[in-house]
Parts: C-alpha cells; structure tokens; sequence
DNA sequence: AGGAAACTTGATTAATAAAGTCAGGAAACT
DNA sequence: AGTTTCCTGACTTTATTAATCAAGTTTCCT
C-alpha cells in the first residue's frame, strides 16, 4: 500500500496516452475522464511529466498533451521514481545515499529490504508503457481517451 | 520507503530476541537499547507481536519476551504484515478482496502492481528469522541482547 | 504482607504527509 | 478581442505516523 494516489493517476495518464493517438494532443478534461482522475489533481501532475519529458504540451484551444517519446522509450519505473521517490521499502536502503542503519554495528535486515527493492525495480524499469498498452488492448480500445465535447471536432477514430 | 518505523522497530526487536539466548527472558529496555527504539513505542509494539503468537512472555522481575517458536519458523513476511497491513503496492492489488480499479474495464496496470507484490512476498516469505541471524552472526556477537543493569543478576554470557 | 520490577492497556498529543481545492496568469488559436 | 487551453503556486483539509503519558496488573523477593 505504498504508491501513492498521484502515482496511481499519474501512471493511468501516461498509459492513457499511450493507448490514444499519438497524432494530435489530447486535452486534460479528457484525460481526466479517462482515468477517473479530478481535473485539478492532473492540472499538476502532468506540468511535472512535462519537466521530466515524458509528455510534451501544446496550448490554446487545438492544445494538450501527448507523449514525448514512443511508448516503448517511457518505463514505468521512471513515471513512478518521478511522482512517488526512491524504490526502496525503507530509507537505509536506497541506492544512493542511505540512510545508516541505526542497529548497532547495521542489521542484516538491510539486505532484505535491498532485495526487495532490486526485485521492484528489476519489475518497474523492465515494463514499458508500450508493454502496458498492449496488454490493455481489447480490454480498452472500447473507449479510448476520445471524449467528444460539444463544439470541437471529434478525433478520428483509428480506423 | 513504505516500510514504516513501527514495522522497522518490531523486525529488529525479533531479530535481537533470535539473536539472543532463548534460555531465558529479555526485557523490554533491553530490546530498545539494543534496537535502538524508544522504550514506550516498544511496549506498544511487543504486546502486538504476543497476541500474535510470535514472542512470549513473562511478568515479574524475571519477565521479559523471548520468541514463542524457534526462529526458523518465524518469516519477516509474517511480522511486516502483522504491523504493517497488507504487502500490496496498491489497494486494487491484494490478494484478499482487491478494490476495484477505477480506470474503466479495468487497467493493465493492475497486473504489474500485483507482480510487484508477488515479488516482495516471495522474498519476504521465504526469509526466516534464522536466516537473518545467521547473516548477521559474525556482525553483530560483540554486542547481545545483555545489558546488565544495576542490582540485577547478569544474564548468563552463552559459554 | 509488602514493595519493587516488570509487563499491559488505553488515551492523548504533536508532527508530518497526503489529497484535493482555488485563484489568478500566460500562451495560442479563431 | 475573446475564448480555450495549459501553467503556477499557495492554500485547506484530512489522515497517518510517531511518540508520550498515566494508570493498571502480575510476579517475585525479602
């Protein structure tokens, strides 16, 4: 239970873009809708996705957001570090720069707690969203990040 | 970082009380010294590992805990979830009644979380806190549960 | 008995982090 | 111009974490 709430959209904002057409930018509102997310959280998460480089931003009425790189370039793990910090279960065993142990003489808990922090990572910087796209194919090509308000063209579906 | 100090403190107090002799009781003060954990947080944690049936104990000016069952029966795993709650990264991936996804048809996301999980529980299960005292023997004899404290008899030095 | 040493229990407080809201500003298109 | 969108930072509320405190009960020893 320790990824925070603005991982959990964060990462639902990027893979929703990875899942949409990448051709044109897709709005807030729509990300929003997409993956359940209040506006105003996403109003600050994605400007940070955007200083990392992950999304890129396009403003004015035809502006949003759209991935920066190819989906298979965008790591889970890197979303994840971003919003949420370092890996490790516990602050004495992060990879750079742990704290000591305050055990006398440092307890071999550490090394416990270091190989639940390589596993994580081994599993987060392994997926890509590309990976995560592909597997929500067919669960969500239903309703993809299209979301038609009234008055702009509604995006062309991918044929 | 989501392993939590309660949870860091009741590990270490377990692992002290399997490095100790289990001929005989240890006190409270003695476990906080030689953890390192505030004397008050530990009498709240160690009647949390009894009712659980990991340590035992004894009141009285002998009393003290020891551990309840020999230290290769007792996982890290079963201690962490004992204080901490459920080893799931996020709420829609435990094992036991997952809330549901909010993203809509549910997201691919889901699966890795729950490798993530499988991960952690996989590594923290199969560590025993035999195991842990055996990493740490050889780091850690100079220095035993013993603190002798004024007045009382000193426990037994081992050979 | 009586007292001291230890565990037991539950309430309380202070600090920190998380989650969400709000208001005003800046760029871009029509 | 005016509308639509992103942008920024401060703010409020709530929940969690961490630690403390004050009585209580059991057991041993003299």
């Amino acid at each position: 239970m320790w990824i925070n709430r603005r991982t959990d959209y964060a990462t639902r904002a990027v893979l929703a873009l990875a899942l949409a057409d990448g051709s044109y930018p897709h709005k807030l509102q729509e990300l929003a809708a997409a993956t359940q997310t209040p506006v105003t959280v996403l109003e600050q998460l994605l400007p940070q996705l955007r200083a990392a480089g992950i999304v890129r931003s396009e403003r004015g009425p035809t502006g949003g957001y759209r991935l920066n790189h190819p989906p298979e370039d965008i790591t889970l793990g890197k979303v994840v570090r971003l919003i949420q910090g370092p890996l490790a279960p516990i602050s004495c065993a992060t990879r750079h720069g742990p704290e000591p142990c305050p055990m006398e003489l440092g307890c071999s808990l550490q090394e416990t707690w270091a190989a639940v922090r390589d596993a994580t990572i081994a599993i987060l910087d392994s997926t890509t969203f590309a990976d995560l796209a592909a597997r929500a194919d067919g669960r969500w090509t239903e309703t993809p990040v299209t979301v038609t308000t009234p008055g702009t063209q509604p995006a062309p579906t991918p044929a």
